[in-house]
DNA sequence: TGCGTTAATGTCGGATCTGACATATCCTCA
DNA sequence: TGAGGATATGTCAGATCCGACATTAACGCA
């Protein structure tokens, strides 16, 4: 799968927004991509602030602590929907999503 | 499949919130269902403004007629990144998602 | 040094999602 | 009336995602 790789690539500390071209994704993956990193990253901030391990968290979700793991890592095989619910999981609402991605127009 | 049942049934018109109680529906799930069909309808919207019917815009998505016809009808095998996806193909930007989810606000 | 905790990564079987197809309903127009 | 376009709904095989497990590495502490 040529996509995940890319992803794979971007996700791990690619400056996002620069890998576009050169990796030749389409505007919409890009942004989808762009979209579900933002939330990753609120969910390690989340996670933390509450004090939880990656495992702790897991427990809560029911889920693993590798996929926690990969949730934050923003692993491709992760979808949308999973990082939103784990969000909401860890308290947060309607508005804290909204303001997580809107910090994206904050960014370069 | 129970939970699939219910969004279902929430989908197909139901006050969205009334129905959270009723059928035992977690905050979570709750507002994960919300946040597709809030997506969901705006989907309808964009490509009714577009001039395009469910089958011009499937083929534009490379996907089916009846599949967009569940992305529009809030169906629970429909995920949230294949909505966004469709959005963002559908000339949205991250602005106008941000736009999409706050309306939640404004409803009761 | 060795132990315990935490996080990252690969793999895999089963669950869920997706595109495609078939079919049905509801329009509108001739 | 009926032909054609648009939308809705059910089904299914294949693709993707998920939880779980195993393993590894990095760190702090006794």
């Amino acid at each position: 799968m040529r996509k995940r790789k890319r992803a794979k690539l971007e996700a791990a500390g690619w400056a996002v927004g620069s890998a576009q071209e050169f990796l030749g994704l389409s505007d919409a993956e890009t942004a989808l991509i762009e979209m579900k990193l933002l939330l990753s990253t609120a969910l390690r901030e989340r996670r933390m602030r509450h004090g939880l391990s990656q495992a702790q968290l897991a427990r809560r979700l029911h889920s693993s602590q590798s996929r926690v793991a990969k949730m934050e890592a923003g692993d491709p095989s992760v979808s949308m929907d999973l990082l939103v619910r784990s969000l909401l999981a860890l308290g947060a609402n309607f508005r804290d999503l909204v303001r997580v991605l809107r910090t994206r127009h904050r960014a370069a």
